[in-house]
DNA sequence: ACAAAAAATGTTACCTCGTAACACTTATGC
DNA sequence: GCATAAGTGTTACGAGGTAACATTTTTTGT
């Protein structure tokens, strides 16, 4: 069993996914990066011989967000499986290191430190934080050489 | 000469500016929001009298921008003028503040420390981080009562 | 087990955003 | 003045996204 179908049975037991929505977060498994609902349209008639109308699409990563199953990268209108789907604890917001070559996506914490340090600094802006989503663009460790 | 216009005069000191681009960036400076792109096809048609199409506006923004003279907003899909044309020294990164209620947006200055926190963070994760243009969203202070 | 209700998905239609490619106009350099 | 470069206009279209209605599947209650 590879690791992403481990990851798979252990979004299975958190809720329960209909065949179609299962086979969307496989989909963005088995890709490791990044993907637009259209790539994922793409890829599911590719490479598991199914088909989705766009409207489907959305509504599948609609779902699979609110459970928190994916993730979306707000800047780059593009969907990622959550990093910590086989975890047992909770986690907080998520912050994303998007490499703008290859697509992959890097799920990282930040310190608290920094967090807290960054919630004061905008307090003293006047603005009240919401959620502290962050997405950086940069280059990963295979496409920085 | 109301404070847009001074800075307006800035901005033309720095780059020669066709008629259309000059009114572009006038637009901005007078909505003092951020604003997309249709909504300064809108804006420019009703205060200014003046036509512009798609494809038009975009690639006034686009230069607009690499002239940093306005800032795009990646995940608003916005665009605002530049908060220190009047500035004379180079300013780094920038960093905004953006209210989803109204829509104003505040250009910040992020402490050093937190960039570098940030960056040293990232490092870790293996990525090499392009330009760190955090956008935040919130609640302004007048939004936040 | 069956019927009703709810949930999930399919289909149709259409809107917004953004941009390639070609055409035309204006500005610049010699 | 002419050739070239830059700027803008026009046409066409794809990506992204979703409302509304229809159909199918699943769940729920008895």
């Amino acid at each position: 069993m590879s690791a992403h179908s481990h990851t798979l049975e252990h979004a299975k037991e958190q809720v329960k996914l209909t065949p179609k929505r299962e086979a969307v977060l496989n989909a963005l498994l088995m890709t490791e990066k990044a993907c637009s609902a259209y790539e994922l349209i793409d890829f599911c008639k590719a490479k598991l011989d199914l088909s989705f109308s766009a409207m489907s699409i959305y509504r599948i990563l609609d779902f699979l967000k609110e459970q928190q199953l994916v993730h979306k990268l707000e800047v780059a209108n593009k969907y990622v499986a959550c990093a910590h789907i086989s975890c047992d604890h909770q986690h907080g917001a998520p912050q994303f290191l998007i490499c703008e070559s290859c697509d992959k996506v890097k799920e990282i914490h930040i310190e608290q430190s920094i967090n807290d340090a960054l919630k004061d600094n905008i307090a003293k802006a006047g603005y009240t934080l919401k959620s502290p989503q962050l997405e950086l663009t940069g280059l990963c460790e295979n496409c920085s050489e």
